[in-house]
DNA sequence: AGAATTGTTACACTTACTGTAACATTAAAT
DNA sequence: ATTTAATGTTACAGTAAGTGTAACAATTCT
């Protein structure tokens, strides 16, 4: 799954979460609402759960509700949980070899350049609650 | 070949041209300088030959020169030779149904969001030069 | 104990990417 | 004119990545 779409997701599933505080609900009904696979779904929920955005409790009653205070809660964040790698990956050659040649010196070029896009991005993100999302949405 | 990766591979060509300018070099040459299969760089160059930054002459003395001038040249122009589609692109599942639920108008957010990126992107790239990038590799 | 849920693994299917080859087209040289 | 060597384009097999789904162990409430 590629980080924007795990983003996406991740996003779509806190807002129905949001809605609905403090009640929890299952994968399977927010499989429904938001239109994911429930498999699918949990993994990404998994993973916020690890970073303390969710909470889960399993068994039979078990369900998945918000644990951080949304207006706290910045996309960054989510897609920090979601994506270990650096995300938004941008395809450059690793360069073979010791000493650097032309062609290497460009490739260093590029990561340094889509490394700074890759931070710009993420300073974008951190602007963003998934509150401020939910308010820009619904209007 | 992702967007990225033609990018590199079209600076890399172009700096090579740039080093031998004016003379005229051949796809296997370039291919050989820069490490990219030369039939792949074929591709790439035709498209940067009908965008007015690279020359060509076909034939037995043919072969590939620089048309542009390199101070003249932005790195977001070879960028949008090279790449018809929205590039560096991100995933957003598309909408379906007419009506704007929860779910479609999330994707709309992520949609525009992705967007600006691409704008900062792009303008990031209309500030570099194929000159000012050599300058920045060489020293 | 039984039932329902999360968390995780696995796998087939599809899609995209990569590397390479092949060949028609073109133009200079003899 | 023929030959030669190049671009421009198409095709294709092999590989990698992404997608959708199923299965099942671990867990926890009733």
């Amino acid at each position: 799954m590629s980080a924007s779409t795990k983003l996406s997701t991740s996003v779509k599933a806190l807002c129905y979460l949001a809605k609905v505080h403090p009640e929890a609900k299952t994968s399977s009904e927010i499989s429904n609402k938001i239109g994911v696979n429930a498999s699918k779904l949990r993994k990404i929920l998994s993973m916020l759960v690890k970073n303390n955005i969710v909470e889960s409790s399993q068994g039979a009653t078990g369900g998945f509700s918000l644990k951080k205070e949304i207006g706290d809660l910045h996309l960054q964040e989510v897609y920090c949980a979601i994506e270990d790698r650096k995300a938004f990956h941008l395809n450059v050659a690793k360069s073979k070899g010791g000493h650097l040649n032309e062609t290497s010196k460009v490739n260093n070029f590029f990561l340094d350049l889509f490394s700074d896009i890759q931070v710009d991005i993420e300073e974008k993100m951190r602007k963003l609650t998934i509150k401020s999302i939910i308010e820009k949405i619904e209007k």
